[in-house]
Order: structure tokens, then C-alpha cells, then sequence
DNA sequence: TTGTACGCGTTATCAA
DNA sequence: TTGATAACGCGTACAA
């Protein structure tokens, strides 16, 4: 029964030689139109199916890639999953998929046992405690092709598929700036990841480029959570009244949740004393009673582009490694206050 | 650099067989203590990684599950994934992960693809339209470990673990008896799908228990989306007054938001007017104005039953197949009313 | 058009 | 303790 057919049965079957099985299964045009029809009648009628791990082990190609993700459940992960499964789908590739919970070290298990399966390629998203890129370093070293997607390990010669960080902050930045808003704080990020530091870069870029004050008081770090943003908010509303900033941007949704609370606790209302905007597009963001402007980000296509990256990489040895930005959307909801101007134009655009 | 290192190549190496660094690797204990050092201290600075490939070909084994899901973003799904791979990872097994897209075709497709892949077994979970159960008998004819969940092609001679879907609907809808309502109606999924009939039926018990009526004209097929939920939510509301229902359980949670707007629509409040109570605790039910009473899908725990059975019935021949049933949640916010004695006491439980 | 020989990387088996 | 051989299922290269 679970004993898998084989050409060679099949051969015995009809007294051919396993070649002439192969070749009707693979080319059917290299063999007599009669004996291929016995052929594959008898394939079929044994229940065939090619034994893909014999393949592998003469051509060296598995048709298989390998997906590192930090997090299985948070929604951005499985809508770029998504994305790469379609390409992986269209291309006849199959996807490994492996969680490394945050924890480098079971990253590091993971590409191991992704490097014995052999898979032709691998994409990957580290984990928050990566410290050792010497690894990384040593992965590409031996010319697996590898590309990062969303976190990236950058300037180790690998290919990287992420959000357009930067030029998103900076662009919700301008959007409150042309609002009318001057006095903005920021709930960065730790300054230790990419994404933080992009963010308050962007941040900042968009005060410089308006002239604006930038205040050392008015950034300040509360990291990717709610509680975060929520301590990091109360600081800014212990501030005197003359030193309170009259608008938010914060690193992330949740973190801009966090803070909704410190402000609604200190009595004060949005838009009207204080305005906010987040980052990522959180389910949340526009079912809160008063929605959040944001920043959402291209999960799917995240996918689709770092996977096609790699099957790139895989199939064309001399693919060059490239640094590649998808774009954002702002999203423009009540969180930020609107002019009359805001209604009459389209809500919602691309960086 | 890419060329992969072979036993055989550590062996030259070394003027020893392949044999003996194959032993080295695999039985320590098996080769002198003093070539075993050698052995692996060149495996290392070789970088060995074993070939799987070709291990699986000798052993008929590759470790490896497939698992196919019909909706990768919904976050059911995840998060049985998540419980999968956890299982996965600590069996030290790898996770084929492919995406029927809710298509039969593309199902059956996948399922080859994994076959040729040889995987140890499958875990599947059906797409939407999926009639052929033929195909499903013949896959498991074949011998192949294959283990169903939440969505289950049932009396095949397959194991499946899926929520309790009947005894949850019977439960919520106790919940809303005994909190006094007599006059209860279903918005019913598809009575082609299980999870369609089994909630019905659990709603019906219910209803059988308590001696209530059951009106044919207070169950309306809703379907699953909120679109279907707000159509028949109309068609109750529409009825005269005295055969309007003063409660409502709903197949799922869009169900019961769209129903939640049309109660809206026609000016009638929740639950003071109309009590309602959902089923499977989207993200979005604690959320809106008034929070919905919901049944939690143990989504996680459906992952790990369902991988743990999988790889049981691997590695054990003789294992029965078995249906498992999940014990859910009942979440109680505020769409069902309450009296006094609910605030006293706990507000979740178990079925 | 069809068949034979060999090798892919590994391990089980038996012999030394 | 170590090595030689064969086998896993398939495809390339060559021969008939």
C-alpha cells in the first residue's frame, strides 16, 4: 500500500527498462506514441508519483525555499507568508516554513536544519535578539542564496526586501506639518533596531526640512508596546504646559494605543489637545473611537517581491544583491485632526 | 564555496572511509575516540551539514510534514500553525506549509506536491469548496499518515481534530436561556459545511432542552460573512412584532456584526432590544461599542492536538484513528445582557 | 526508439 | 575498530 511505486516497477511491469519510464514521464516526445500510452496508463493505474528526494539527490535542486519568520501570529507575518506562497505556488516551489520565536539561537537551529534539507534558497526576518551577524556573515560566506525581508541584516553582501521606513515616518511627519501642527514629539523605537532608528530618522528629517524645533525633551523611547507608549506619553504630559508638544508621532501602533490611554487618563481629548499618528495599520487602528492615522505596510507585497528576489537569486548565478524599499500608504483617519482642505483631497496615498 | 562537503570528501581528507565519518557523525561511540576527534574537527572546519536528501532516499524518512490550509491570513490559522510548528520543532520535524486558497483543485495539487516531496504525513484542513471526497478516499487508501483539522472530511478512515463546534453553539446558547431569553434565533452558516450544520444543531438541542419553541421562520441562513449576517438580520427585524425574536445566535462573528448594523440600521439597541451572541472571538469583538459575546476557538491548541496526532500515527503503526474534539471558550461581554448574578460570578468558562 | 552503466550522498550489512 | 559493497530512485551519457 504506502510502499511507493517506482519506475522500475512499472518497468517490470510492462518488461520495459526504468528508462523508457522515465523518459515517457518527462519527455513524452522521446518515446513511441504506443508504449507511452501503456506507459502512463499503468503509471496511473499503480498510482504513481515521482519521487521528488531521488531527484534532489542527482540534480542538486530541491525546488524547495526556506522561511525564517521571528512570529508566527502577528498579522504582518502571515500576510507576507502569503505573499511568498503565491510566488513559491506559480514557480513550483515549495516553502519550509520555520518559526524562530524571537530567539537567535533557534534561528540559528532553524537555517541549520533548512541547510540539510538542502533547500535551494532561504528568506529570512531576524529575530529581536540577533546580536551575531558574524553568523549571517558566515551563512552567505558559503553562497546559499539568502534574502532578508522586513528586518534586515544589512552590509553582509545579502540581498534585503523591507519597508520603506525612513521616507513612511518622514512622510506622516510632513502630513501633520502641513496640518498646521509645529510642536511634534516622537515615541521612538530602541535605537538598537533598524526599524527604530529608521523611523526617528524619518522623524527627524521631516522637522529639519520644515525648519522646525528639534527638542532631545520631545523624543522619547517607549518601544513597540502598548505599555511603552504609555509611560513614554505620560512623560510628555508631565511636561510644564509651555513644553507640551500639540502633536504625537509614534513609532508604532500600539505604542500609539499606549499613549491614546495616557492622554485620555490625563483628561485631554484627540485631535483636539493633542493629535497622533501610528504605524503599521494595526486591526485596531480604525475600530478605536477615534480611528489612528497611520502608516500601513505592504505585508503581501513584502512577500511576493523578497521571494521573487530569491528565486531570482537561486536561478541566475550572477544576480546582483540589491537593497530593495517597498512603498507605504498613508492611511488618514480622525486621530491627526484634518483641515477642510484634508476632506475635499483623497484620503489615503503612497510614499 | 557552495559545493557541499560530503563524508566522502572529509574521508580523502582524512585517508579514512567515508564509512568511518559517517559513524563518527551519527554513532560516536562507535569509532576510537582518537579518529573520532580528527573526524569531526575537519567536519567542522569543512563545514559538513549531513545531506538529508540523501539520507531520506536510504531511510524512506524525511522528517518532514506537509500541511495544508485554505486561508493563510485569517488569524485562525496562524495561529494553528504556530501550535504546529511548535510540535514540529521540538519532534524535530520540518513544515511544508502550502496554501489551498479555499480551491480544490489547487488542494489536490498541493497534496501531490507533498507526496512527491515524500513528507512523513499530512495534516489538511478543507477548502471552502471542496466536494471530492473521493480524493480524499483514495489518499488515505494509499496508507499515507493523514490527520485532519478544523475543517474535517469526515468517515474516510482519517483522524481529525476540530473544535467542538455543536456542544459551543449548545453552550452559548444555554448561556442566553438561563440569563432569562426565551424568544432565540439563529443566523446559520451553509448546512453544507460542518461547522454550518453542527452550530445549528447545537442551537436546536439548546433550544430542545429548555422546552423553548422552534420556529422554522427564526433560522435564517446567514452565511459567514458580515454582508449575509446584515440580510437576514433584515428579514427577522422585518417580521411582524409580536414574531420578532428578543435574542440572536449568530454562526460566527461576521455574521453577528452585520447583524449588529442592521439592528443598528433600524434603530434598536443591544442589547436592551435585541441580546446577541457570536461565535469564534475575532479580534475586532471586544472592540465595538458594545462587546460581543463570542465562543473562543482554541486555535493553538487545534495545532498541537492535530500535529501531535500526526506524528503519532508516523512513528506508531497500529495508532487508531480518532476524532478529537477541542473544548472552546465562551467569552461574555456585553451583547448578551446580564443580570446581577453574572457580574458576580466568573466571566468565561469552559465547554 | 530503447537500453545499459554509472553516479548523486548516505547507511546497513558483512567481512577483515 | 574499520572498510568494502550494495542499495535507495532517478537521470545523464552513451551505445545499440
Amino acid at each position: 500500500l504506502n510502499s511507493n511505486v517506482t519506475l522500475k516497477q512499472i518497468a517490470d511491469e510492462l518488461g520495459v527498462s526504468a528508462m523508457t519510464v522515465s523518459r515517457a514521464v518527462n519527455h513524452p516526445d522521446k518515446v513511441d506514441s504506443k508504449t507511452l500510452k501503456r506507459v502512463l496508463e499503468t503509471a496511473h493505474r499503480l498510482g504513481y508519483t515521482p519521487n521528488h528526494v531521488a531527484k534532489s539527490l542527482v540534480s542538486s535542486r530541491t525546488y524547495t525555499i526556506g522561511v525564517v519568520i521571528p512570529e508566527i501570529s502577528h498579522s504582518f507575518f502571515p500576510e507576507v507568508v502569503r505573499g511568498i506562497e503565491e510566488i513559491a505556488y506559480n514557480t513550483n516551489y515549495q516553502l519550509f516554513l520555520t518559526n524562530s520565536a524571537e530567539s537567535s539561537e533557534r534561528e540559528q537551529k532553524a537555517v541549520d536544519a533548512l541547510r540539510s534539507k538542502r533547500v535551494d534558497g532561504i528568506l529570512i526576518s531576524c529575530a529581536q535578539t540577533t546580536t551575531a551577524d558574524t553568523y549571517y556573515r558566515q551563512l552567505v560566506k558559503t553562497g546559499w542564496p539568502l534574502v532578508f525581508f522586513d528586518r534586515c541584516a544589512e552590509n553582509i553582501g545579502a540581498s534585503c526586501v523591507s519597508v520603506n521606513d525612513k521616507a513612511s515616518s518622514r512622510r506622516i511627519t510632513q502630513h501633520l506639518i502641513n496640518l498646521g501642527y509645529t510642536r511634534i514629539a516622537h515615541l521612538s523605537g530602541s535605537q538598537k533596531l533598524s526599524i527604530g532608528k529608521k523611523r526617528l530618522e524619518g522623524f527627524i528629517e521631516a522637522l529639519q526640512d520644515a525648519d522646525l524645533a528639534i527638542r532631545p525633551d520631545w523624543q522619547v523611547e517607549s518601544g513597540f508596546q502598548e505599555k511603552g507608549g504609555y509611560e513614554a506619553m505620560k512623560k510628555l504630559l508631565n511636561l510644564p504646559l509651555k513644553d507640551r508638544p500639540r502633536a504625537v508621532v509614534a513609532v508604532n501602533d500600539p505604542a500609539a494605543f499606549g499613549a491614546i490611554d495616557a492622554i485620555r487618563d490625563h483628561g485631554l481629548s484627540i485631535p483636539g489637545d493633542i493629535a497622533i499618528v501610528g504605524f503599521s495599520d494595526d486591526i485596531r487602528a480604525k475600530l478605536i473611537p477615534c480611528p489612528l492615522t497611520t502608516v500601513r505596510q505592504p505585508a503581501y507585497q513584502v512577500g511576493t517581491v523578497a521571494a521573487d528576489k530569491l528565486i531570482r537569486t537561486i536561478e541566475n548565478s550572477d544576480e546582483q544583491v540589491e537593497y530593495i524599499e517597498v512603498g507605504t500608504e498613508i492611511i488618514i483617519r480622525a486621530s491627526c485632526g484634518s483641515t477642510s482642505e484634508m476632506h475635499a483631497s483623497k484620503h489615503s496615498y503612497t510614499v
